[in-house]
DNA sequence: TGTACATCAGTGAACGCGCGTTCACTGATGTAC
DNA sequence: TGTACATCAGTGAACGCGCGTTCACTGATGTAC
């Protein structure tokens, strides 16, 4: 059944990262547990230890796996300015919203994850910006660094709209908060409105 | 030692709503214990059912109280647009996001309470539109409800920016952040930008 | 090719601990006579 | 005014359970001769 080599360990601790990314999306960092998150990828509590040096190390290492995956979604999408407009529209929309444990990880988990130690933040920050940078290297192809806080300023704008879209119990306001965070986002990328 | 009284058990429910307050802030919904919470009031858990249901009875208890109190911290503010810009940029302070215990609810507990039972979501939600159409009638004195939506889409971008700034790793980029956001606040509002 | 041994991914039980919740009890306060 | 009783806020131990972490062990795989 337990097959052997170092390959095949590389990819038990890869499939550990993907399910416990869903789960922890869904269910938070504090409300979700080892066994849990094991369970999750057919193993038992005890391999655990095997792979990551606690909990937090899977934390850490999950975020930074999440963001790496938005960022490759990122090549998908149309260059420049125009694939802007899309991304804005799919982040801010009620299927993101509905799905959390598909979606950002910034959007289900940034408190929690400002209440993680420093090491844990570190990783966060640095995979943010990796992030960040790229949509900057849309919006001014010419300066990037130029764009990072702005870029940054509204990424804080989508997540705090997702998350506040997820918390609202009435699915109208819900919705009309959502259409109104694409109106934000767009007029501090600096994109024109339509309609 | 135990006093007596009807009076006497309102305050000390009040004094447990208010530690508790920090309390959750500070450590989050899942990072605090029933025992913690009520040791912080002075008392054991024992007496906790008492007072409330259950946890989570506490939480949308905690919440509603949270953010009546941000709306009343709202009547010291100079009346008008002119308020309103004090108001930003004290959310959007490094103060505010370097105490987290002493201040918005949200900004402390959004991801964990998109991920509360409904009637906690429904509680969370009733409290939230009071305070924001407090806040849309500043913007809007003649007509309220039109700028409800716009207001809630500028917390969300308050909460997301603050959020974002606490969990950054890098204090300047983490001060640029709160910055920008101000800058998108204002815009948002239709406030003049100045500097 | 066959056998003995080394490697090591994963198991499953156990560690001490804190969780949310329940409940029999304490003892100070208020009330009745 | 004094005494007996009712009220009830709060105590503290206990419930079953899941937490993060450790570790002796299993058994399939790979290697050496």
């Amino acid at each position: 059944m337990v097959r052997y080599g170092k390959e095949h360990k590389l990819e038990t601790r890869q499939r550990i990262i993907d399910t416990a990314g869903r789960r922890l999306k869904r269910d938070g960092i504090d409300g979700s547990g080892v066994a849990t998150l094991m369970k999750d990828a057919g193993l038992t509590n005890g391999a655990f230890y095997a792979h990551f040096a606690s909990k937090e190390d899977l934390v850490a290492t999950v975020v930074v796996d999440q963001l790496r995956d938005q960022c490759e979604r990122l090549a998908a999408v149309e260059p420049g300015r125009e694939g802007l407009e899309q991304l804005v529209r799919a982040y801010l929309s009620p299927e993101h919203r509905d799905s959390p444990e598909e979606g950002c990880p910034s959007a289900a988990l940034l408190d929690e994850i400002g209440r993680c130690e420093e090491p844990t933040r570190r990783a966060y920050t640095d995979s943010v910006l990796a992030f960040i940078d790229d949509i900057a290297a849309r919006l001014a192809p010419h300066d990037p660094p130029s764009a990072r806080v702005k870029t940054l300023g509204v990424y804080a704008l989508m997540v705090g709209t997702l998350q506040l879209s997820r918390a609202i119990a009435d699915r109208q306001l819900s919705d009309d908060l959502l259409e109104q965070g694409i109106r934000n986002a767009f007029a501090a990328l600096g994109l024109p409105q339509r309609g």
